[in-house]
RNA sequence: GGAGAGGUGUCUGAGUGGUCGAAAGAGCACGCCUGGAAAGUGUGUAUACGCCAAAAGUGUAUCGAGGGUUCGAAUCCCUCCCUCUCCGCCA
């Protein structure tokens, strides 16, 4: 957790004290349950066979037991509550190849593919292009929502549905079948993908009928699991989907959020796969490769890092990250995350499977984005520009029908 | 949104105050039977937490969720959630 930069291992001590007394208490609880049980258990018995007299003396007792186990019932109860609360405060542990560190700069490139664009002298970045090709209308969005939630217009839509399309059949020939979820999600598939509490106010809220627009389908599709006992045969579940994200992002302006560089609305196919726990990192390898594969069919440069403690989230155990390279910004995008959660996730959904000796074990997930679509849109206008117009990769062209933005 | 009905184990489905973690059937697992299979037949078949080094065992809780009545609740009462039928609205 020292790696994961964890502010308060205080709370680690807390928890096992709690822990404890909770033990100590469902003991003493359980002990008073008993007794009260066997002695309605004897009543029973007597009123049946006539001895009501008898069964007066015990009636006597019973008083003092549900005494006791109503105050211990809720001593138990506010403890549970207690240790609950401060468990969910604590982030999973990372996996021993995690780097330390705080900042960004200190995640580790584990490997760089790609050749380098070579672009015309007045290159532009994406959003001149897509003003000047009628692409997208950030200020129409700002009209009709507000900033962050762009209009894609023309070839710009017909972009966006090209990549959802080729990404969704790319996973599909992976393996992975596809899901049509809800945009939102009640409290509890927040807390079982571990957004709540540690992300709450980057989600948006619909408070009338309490419930949350979904930062990723990461949550509605791994949520599908939740409260599930899987069979050891039905290991691995492979899932793909398609579904806009919203995300608040809370306090970031600034040029460096330009154009598809941040948005509060964003399309993005997610790939999750639930597996047993001895295949996770190989799992996390495969999911790696398969994004991977994507940015090398569309022909764009990209980089793999290996996030350190810091920069993790939450319930991560081990992050890739995928970035592209955009020429025109001449800055690396982050455009894909691939994460193995171990069992954070499946603690918290209760998701398990019958394992070899037909007990029940909780299985590992993962998900990673394949892939988000603004930053790589904005890579593939930037790094594909010429003096003809915007040149579209060969792997897509039999989705969107056409060979130039111009 | 209005009116009514209902939520029981993997499924179907009994069960209106004690002997109910729950009948029966199906499914599933294992065994017998068989050349092999089907049929037949026998046994088993929830989850969580606690005690125990662990297995075995055992205690507690759970019949949509939470609370209440009672010595005792699947069963009675209250609140909420969900499903179905009819009406309303509607892509």
């Amino acid at each position: 957790m020292a790696v994961k930069n964890f502010k308060q291992p205080e709370l680690v001590d807390e928890v096992i004290g709690l822990d404890e007394k909770r033990r100590q208490t469902q003991n003493l609880l359980d002990t008073v349950s008993s007794q009260a049980n066997a002695a309605a258990r004897q009543i029973g018995e007597l009123m049946r066979t006539g001895k009501k007299d008898e069964a007066e003396a015990i009636k006597a007792n019973t008083g003092k037991w549900k005494e006791e186990s109503k105050q211990l019932g809720e001593q138990l109860a506010a403890l549970e509550a207690e240790l609950q609360d401060k468990l969910v405060l604590l982030p999973n542990l990372p996996h021993s190849s995690v780097p330390k560190g705080i900042t960004p700069e200190e995640n580790e490139v584990v490997l760089e593919n790609g050749s380098i664009p070579e672009l015309p002298a007045n290159a532009l970045p994406h959003w001149e292009l897509a003003a000047k090709y009628n692409l997208i209308d950030f200020e129409l969005g700002v009209k009709i929502t507000g900033a962050g939630f762009p209009v894609y217009k023309n070839k710009g839509a017909k972009l966006q549905r090209a990549l959802i399309n080729f990404f969704i059949d790319e996973a599909e020939k992976a393996g992975y079948s596809e899901v049509s979820v809800p945009l939102m999600v009640n409290a509890a598939s927040g807390f079982g993908t571990g957004q709540l509490p540690d992300k709450e106010g980057q989600m948006y809220y619909v408070g009338v009928d309490d419930l949350y627009l979904i930062p990723t389908a990461e949550v509605p599709i791994t949520n599908l699991y939740r409260d599930v006992i899987l069979k050891a045969d039905e290991l691995p579940v492979k899932n793909c989907g398609h579904t806009p994200c919203f995300r608040r992002e809370a306090g970031s302006y600034g040029a460096h959020v330009r154009g598809l560089n941040r948005l509060h609305q964003f399309d993005k196919v997610e790939i999750v796969q639930v597996v047993h726990p001895d295949k996770s990192y190989e799992v996390l390898e495969g999911m790696s490769a398969h994004v991977q594969s994507l940015l090398q069919k569309l022909g764009l440069r990209y980089r793999v890092l290996r996030l350190c403690g810091g920069d993790m989230s939450f319930g991560s155990a081990l992050t890739y990250d995928m970035e592209t390279w955009s020429a025109a910004q001449q800055r690396w995008l982050e455009v894909s995350s691939v994460s193995n959660f171990e069992t954070f996730q499946s603690n918290r959904l209760k998701l398990r499977f019958r394992n070899a000796e037909g007990k029940t074990q909780l299985a590992h997930t993962l998900n990673g984005s394949a892939l988000a679509l603004p930053r790589i849109v904005a890579t593939l206008l930037e790094n594909n520009q010429t003096d003809k117009g915007i040149k579209i990769p060969e792997a897509l062209v039999p989705y969107t029908k056409f060979e130039w933005i111009d």
